[in-house]
DNA sequence: GAGTTACGCTACGGGGCGTAGCGGAATGGG
DNA sequence: CCCATTCCGCTACGCCCCGTAGCGTAACTC
């Protein structure tokens, strides 16, 4: 990807104008929604040119993608000294990241997209998806150094697959819970839904 | 709701032309995709006049909400004789229905809008969610008749707590697995899905 | 300086939006 | 039977956004 930091010849592109455009990208989709947000709009809030836009994305959902995605870097896992406490903060921090207006939004309106762009799917699991991952794969190490899960499989598939699964879980009940249902996910839901990951249906259906 | 099923004075609205609209809406989403999506290729294609359309749809995203409502109602939870395979059925029956080209982006997309549309959110949990949270509260009081998991706790808020939370937990990573992941929910998944939620962490995490 | 690339600006055809106004069709009430 | 009421199809309209083309200018490399 990286291939080319060599300068070309000729102007470069203007790296404050990039900054300038993300950041009208955020701002305006919190102020006018996804479906009313254009391309005119965001340029005239940046203070470049409409065309300077299109040089550089083909699509607005293309646009947004990059705009939130560095939302997405912000996510970190400190160290809770204990695999309950690593899930509840992972749940805790990915839906304090939702409640904000622009990345919820953001989110769900590219994902709607990709779902008839198979080009738009990969952009995002580069940008967005494989940045989350990494969190499960950081509490799983260090669950593991604890000695409070069992070291990888021999099979680095059925490692890989086991990954997915858990981070499917958590990702998909954080954000279902806060989008879908519509309801907040705090300390308690997170207390609740991190007893059902460790022990399973049987134990979280009876209170403790 | 249903105050006024009197027949009012005057000529009728035609149930014929609600059919061939909503039909329209979901062929034509499948083939045009959420963004492209116009309310006159939908009256063109209905054979209705587009004004007719904004008499009964005030936006492009309440008429999509009630064109595939119809498509959750078809989900039914075949008694499998066990909790684990009620799981594993609901678990790929929902996936069969996020399979559906017009199912996964009219609900994406709908989601994405009533992110800034608190009445849109009103309407999709009537309309689309509430008729999925059905399956748990089946699955769950069929499990506990068979003695698979404890009886309601005795306070009506803790077991409503449980079931939403069962219900976000299934639902949301269905749903990311298919449309966020991008991957295949088959018959693998939903058994490796269904160990770790019955179990826990600990069981899933190691080969059976 | 010469060549190359990016920028801001303007202008344009195309198309969807949502509404208004019309004549006609289907119903129920006097 | 006729009238009031409501819905329907159709046409037309102003508005806004899209995405591109063309131009002169600015910034950078060789």
């Amino acid at each position: 990807m990286a291939g080319c930091p060599a300068p070309r010849r000729g102007r470069p592109r203007s790296a404050a104008a990039d900054r300038a455009i993300l950041d009208a990208t955020r701002t305006a989709l919190v102020e006018v929604g996804w479906s009313k947000l254009t391309m005119g709009e965001v340029a005239r809030r940046a203070g470049v040119a409409k065309t300077t836009l299109y040089r550089r994305w083909a699509a607005k959902s293309e646009l947004v993608v990059d705009a939130v995605a560095v939302l997405f870097d912000e996510l970190e896992l400190p160290d809770g000294g204990s695999l309950r406490a690593d899930i509840e903060g992972v749940v805790l921090s990915f839906a304090a990241l939702l409640r904000r207006p622009e990345a919820k939004t953001a989110l769900m309106a590219v994902l709607a997209e990709s779902t008839t762009d198979e080009a738009l799917r990969r952009r995002i699991r580069a940008a967005i998806v494989d940045r989350q991952k990494r969190l499960v794969l950081d509490g799983r190490a260090r669950a593991q150094q604890r000695g409070e899960l069992p070291p990888d499989s021999a099979d680095p598939a059925e490692t890989e697959r086991v990954v997915d699964l858990i981070f499917d879980v958590i990702a998909g009940a954080v954000v279902h819970r806060s989008l879908v249902s519509d309801c907040p996910v705090d300390g308690a839901w997170a207390a609740t839904f991190t007893t059902l990951l460790l022990e399973g249906l049987g134990s979280a259906s009876a209170p403790r």
